[in-house]
DNA sequence: AACTCGGGGAA
DNA sequence: TTCCCAGAGTT
């Protein structure tokens, strides 16, 4: 057997029986693989179920509105993946009629469609031979075929791309690609692969040159900036707050937050007294408290948030006001959910 | 080519 | 802690 006749065989034993894999329509596989881009199946599973059970079909989906998106979307991370999301089925709906291109070329032109998305769908959907290259199938091949170039540079993602088209079967494109990722994840796994009984074992360069913790080669990660919030958390004698979207650049865009004061440092009350007229106009303050002592530290990918949520009390208006018990109809970052969630007047 | 964009689970 | 997850877009 070739190397992708064992990948179908191991496949077709060990496969995990997922909501997607039922299906070739291409609105609930577009779906279930933007979910999924740098994202665990265990962490996307519910939340392919409520997009399903809420827009049925893309063009239910092109008729809601960002907000709602980005809401249901809450928790997932990398938000702009919701908000190309959005867009694209928009775009299919008034553009295409409803229906998503059936070509790689058709596709990778969508917003938030890159190359492996793209091959996804052209190959689960339409069968056309384009290989998928996410992160197991970069670790299977590397380990495999003991290939040391990196597999985040330009030349890497050129090498590998080669050779996935290479050994790729053409005949079953649907079961391979989805197969190898499979097997990436299961049995090539990054710690602890389960060499000894692996039905590849005896062709795999890496296993005999002892290599199989070496490969995938892969660049330096940047590293990690450290940032300062404090977020005013405003309370009117209503128990309405100020509660905005966050726009611009960064992190969060579109989600809603408490007015936020970003320093250089981490600062006390005394500090806090003389910046708080640059973020919010507040005409009368009658308690300002810190509510966390100890800074929550929110880690993202290249950002640590050093959170501070001070609680300011104030018998005047809040102009624009939200009542406290209506914030979870909007969307917010976790950090900033688990805060409504955990703060009780 | 390097940076940015979230959050969580496993070892 | 560190790694990395069915990556894509921007600079």
């Amino acid at each position: 057997m070739s190397f992708s006749e064992k990948i179908i065989a191991w496949y077709l034993l060990n496969k995990r029986d997922l909501p997607w894999r039922n299906t070739r329509n291409p609105y609930n596989i577009w779906l279930s693989e933007i979910m999924l881009q740098q994202t665990r199946i265990a962490q996307g599973t519910p939340y392919y179920h409520k997009f399903i059970d809420n827009f049925p079909t893309v063009e239910d989906l092109a008729n809601a509105n960002e907000q709602e998106v980005l809401k249901l979307w809450q928790g997932l991370g990398y938000y702009s993946r919701a908000r190309n999301l959005h867009a694209t089925a928009k775009k299919v709906v008034n553009d295409f009629d409803g229906e998503f291109p059936t070509t790689y070329k058709g596709l990778i032109k969508l917003r938030g469609v890159g190359d492996y998305t793209a091959s996804a769908i052209a190959s689960f959907c339409f069968n056309e031979p384009e290989p998928v290259l996410d992160g197991n199938v970069f670790r299977v091949l590397a380990r495999y075929f003991g290939v040391a170039i990196p597999i985040n540079s330009s030349k890497g993602s050129k090498y590998f791309k080669e050779l996935a088209k290479e050994v790729m079967n053409i005949g079953n494109i649907r079961d391979y690609n989805q197969g190898i990722m499979e097997f990436g994840s299961i049995q090539c796994a990054p710690k602890n692969p389960k060499c000894s009984n692996c039905p590849l074992n005896d062709g795999c360069i890496a296993l005999k040159e002892d290599k199989v913790h070496q490969l995938p080669v892969k660049l330096k990660k940047t590293k990690v900036k450290a940032r300062y919030f404090n977020y005013l958390v405003l309370m009117d004698d209503d128990s309405s707050t100020s509660f905005i979207k966050r726009t611009g650049k960064g992190i969060w865009q579109n989600l809603f937050e408490f007015p936020l004061l970003e320093t250089e440092k981490e600062i006390n009350l005394e500090d806090l007294k003389n910046e708080i007229s640059k973020v919010v106009e507040l005409d009368e303050v009658s308690n300002i408290y810190l509510y966390n002592e100890q800074p929550i530290i929110h880690k993202l990918s290249h950002q640590h948030l050093h959170t501070k949520f001070w609680i300011l009390k104030t018998h005047a208006k809040i102009k624009e006001g939200i009542e406290f018990s209506k914030l979870d109809k909007y969307p917010a970052p976790v950090l900033i959910a688990d805060f409504i969630k955990a703060f009780k007047i």
